[in-house]
DNA sequence: AGAGCCATTAATGTATCCAATCTCAACACC
DNA sequence: GGTGTTGAGATTGGATACATTAATGGCTCT
């Protein structure tokens, strides 16, 4: 088999998912199954599937014999989730620095470093560079989740990403010396994973999200639509429109 | 929640869950679509909404043609979401507690201490009251979460209580200093709240859910039979069958 | 003219049918 | 005897048809 198979509704699941999250349909909007599947080229049914599968995730919201709608996410909406990841995912430091990482995983992560140091060491981040700084920050995330060998830590942390523009895959990339100090976040959490000081690399972490949640945030609050341009991430984010926040 | 509608997916959803947190569809077991349907007195149709939905929820896996298997849930798994479900009622606390709670708030907070309070009277747990107690510890803890003003972090802990006997419903009975306990730490997590102290709310909530993973885990590994004579929660808890952990 | 009611219409929810795929067992072959 | 293959049966995935419910627009009545 050439590739994984994948059924309709798979499919269905994936594509609304990108339109949803690239603000293709936009959010508060009612999701027509009929406009939807002629769309996507497939029946009601596969798309009701992807359409219960979406809300349950949270990108949909859904009252009976009514519908669905986009869910609307507003700057509060952005803000929670933030609070939720940081200490999420300085969890996952504690116990990873707990339980010890293994040799193999400081390895990846002085790897991942690396990268980092050589994409930075002209003393700007290009607009080039930018996909493999992304896939840099999302590995090194992914990798200390990992290490925390709690199965769960990965869905839920996965969950939050949901929620347009949280992804660790955007990065606010027009202010070097932030990059610059986000990377050497990524430094000292090594260095305190590596000596098992699990609280240090859990508080460095929690600022280091915590942050990235603020300063995304104070950007979308004072000028939404310079703000996105500065975003790197999903495709098509820059059409996003954001709801007002109250 | 007044349920004035409800959609036969909508009914299959809520019946699956209570059949699989129940115990009654055993872990690692296939689901057979036909039957169930056919159990459930519906098409299949809905059915197939309400398994994708629970999938999403992370009570079933699902392989594309192979269908729908229970999720089996280790001790380690149950570890995972007391390790997630202790910072995400910690941070709960850190949040309200820098926001401030409101009179309303502390004073719901203070009626249901004291209805812990009154039923913990007699120096015993009696039975026909464990579910007064565990209906005033749920709303203690959703009290809490609601007072964080952070829409997603009760979505966030509501996916924690799909993992059989991790809900705070779920409580450990048979030894009352340990409940005494524990309705110490509502005090005294309730007293840190009324004056802002964030972070020691958030310590006590945290060492109060830890605990309580700990303890869970601790019987179920030893002897697992005994334990669940001893808890209180889900109906038909009791007739849950635990994954061996390796 | 405005508000409320009713009928029509459109969209959702469910059932059934058909196609595609996997499972499993019997069988041939090494 | 073990292993690979193949075909029938069972089960899932998707499309279509039908039932049910909400939305809309026109109508009447005040």
């Amino acid at each position: 088999m050439i590739v994984s198979k994948h059924t309709a509704a798979d499919g269905a699941t994936a594509a609304l998912r990108e339109m949803i999250l690239a603000g293709q349909l936009k959010p508060g909007e009612r999701v027509h199954q009929d406009h939807l599947s002629e769309l996507l080229g497939l029946s009601r049914t596969p798309l009701r599937t992807a359409l219960a599968t979406l809300t349950t995730d949270g990108l949909l919201d859904y009252e009976a014999n009514c519908g669905y709608r986009v869910r609307e996410f507003s700057l509060d909406t952005i803000r929670s989730v933030f609070e939720i990841r940081s200490v999420l995912e300085a969890q996952a430091c504690r116990i990873a620095a707990r339980l010890g990482c293994s040799d193999d995983m400081l390895d990846k992560l002085d790897a991942l470093l690396k990268r980092g140091d050589d994409i930075l060491a002209s003393g700007e981040l290009k607009p080039a560079a930018l996909p493999d700084w992304r896939r840099m920050n999302v590995d090194f995330h992914e990798t200390i989740i990992h290490a925390a060998n709690n199965p769960l830590l990965g869905e839920f942390v996965g969950r939050t990403h949901n929620v347009p523009m949280v992804s660790d895959r955007v990065i606010l990339w027009d202010d070097f010396y932030i990059i610059q100090r986000s990377h050497d976040d990524h430094h000292r959490i090594t260095r305190a994973l590596r000596h098992r000081e699990g609280e240090r690399a859990a508080a460095i972490m929690n600022e280091h999200v915590s942050f990235a949640g603020d300063l995304l945030i104070d950007r979308l609050g004072t000028d939404p639509e310079a703000a996105v341009q500065h975003l790197i991430g999903a495709a098509g984010v820059s059409k996003f429109k954001m709801k007002k926040a109250k």
